[in-house]
DNA sequence: GTCTATATTTCGATAGAC
DNA sequence: GTCTATCGAAATATAGAC
């Protein structure tokens, strides 16, 4: 009955775990390695099927220790969930930085969404987690990630306004279009799966999409 | 604990409820009425809070009947889902299907996005449900809305495919082209509140959206 | 820091009266 | 068809030995 998280539109497999173990080298900066190996052991099940439907048996079974270990490292299933949240959305947000360095808007808004839609691919099992699970935050720790959320959505309007007031984009609905930008790369963690495409091709494709998208 | 699900991509509130009761005329042919508040309760708590958060004595309590009663209706809340599940399906290929009896390709992708758009915006609770919450389908059910879900995605790339046969789309990739199509319009249950967007607008952006990145 | 054992709560589902 | 009462399972988290 706790099937495994849809994988596509049309699906290729509920039964298929397509979900690669998470990288540990993603979470090197987490210590000591018993807390890492339960936290990558989360961002695999969470991605999987869900926080709610997690155990903490679950987690501390795939990171090879008894249910009670867990606690001498995290204080409760929450807690993991939010350090797992807070380093996605600041990976994500990194990533999104340093890609708006760029020349103009258009090189700018390309440059972004092929690297924001890359790392929703390459990293889809945490980007499940990171957009799909925070509603299981406290309000406390879903309001220092909210924080996070508004900076991302902020850089990307940026950019749009940007290449508006210049002439090399034409956009109507600003607010309306940042949204639909975002949402093409984010609803990547639904639906990817590694066999699928690379993560830097479907980049591409999604950044001329949205260059589409806004060009006049 | 048990907060709320996010609303837009910066959240515009965690502990919000901008879920409108889901309307009880979309569920008419559901009989008895008791079987329907069931039914309507489910979909809000699901949308709501996630399957595997929501509790039989929820559903229940919001149908004005206590835990039990649900179990004359429904023989596990897991049929609840699949119900809803199954009639969302088809009403959103439904709407696909007469949106996709249009003039040229172009007139009919405009009009299939802006349906389908729309239709994810009206009824964002079902529609969560519908897009969020298959894997906790057995694989049975789960194969029967498949079947629907490969209709849906089938009606988009055709329209594709017909709009680069005969030149007034240029798309290079096929496959990912309707992917992101899709993506756009679903993602639309995942942030929308009735609060933000009327349906029918942000359908017609998502058309245009859609035209312009599948244009020649 | 990890284990076994368990306290405590809550859940899905059932029994049986009316 | 709805109720009260409850069963049995499974969950989060804790206690205490090593």
């Amino acid at each position: 009955m706790l099937a495994k998280r849809l994988l596509s539109f049309t699906n290729l497999g509920q039964g298929v775990n397509v979900s690669a173990v998470t990288s540990p080298l993603v979470w090197e900066h987490v210590q000591p390695p018993a807390a890492r190996r339960l936290l990558t052991g989360a961002v695999d099940a969470f991605a999987e099927r869900g926080f709610q439907a997690t155990t903490t048996r679950d987690i501390a079974s795939r990171a090879g220790m008894s249910p009670a270990a867990l606690y001498v490292h995290y204080p409760s299933k929450e807690r993991l969930l939010f350090e797992i949240s807070l380093y996605g959305h600041q990976a994500a947000l990194e990533i999104l930085t340093k890609a708006a360095a760029g020349a103009g808007p258009a090189d700018r808004l390309q440059g972004m969404v092929s690297a924001f839609t890359a790392w929703h691919a390459e990293h889809h099992t945490i980007a499940r987690v990171v957009q799909y699970e925070l509603a299981a935050l406290s309000p406390e720790h879903f309001a220092e990630v909210a924080t996070i959320r508004r900076a991302i959505s902020a850089l990307i309007e940026r950019v749009l306004a940007d290449g508006v007031a210049d002439g090399s984009f034409a956009v109507d609905d600003l607010h309306g279009t940042t949204l639909a930008v975002l949402s093409l790369a984010i609803d990547v963690a639904r639906w990817y799966s590694p066999s699928r495409q690379d993560p830097a091709e479907l980049g591409a494709l999604y950044a001329d999409l949205a260059l589409r998208m806004v060009q006049a």
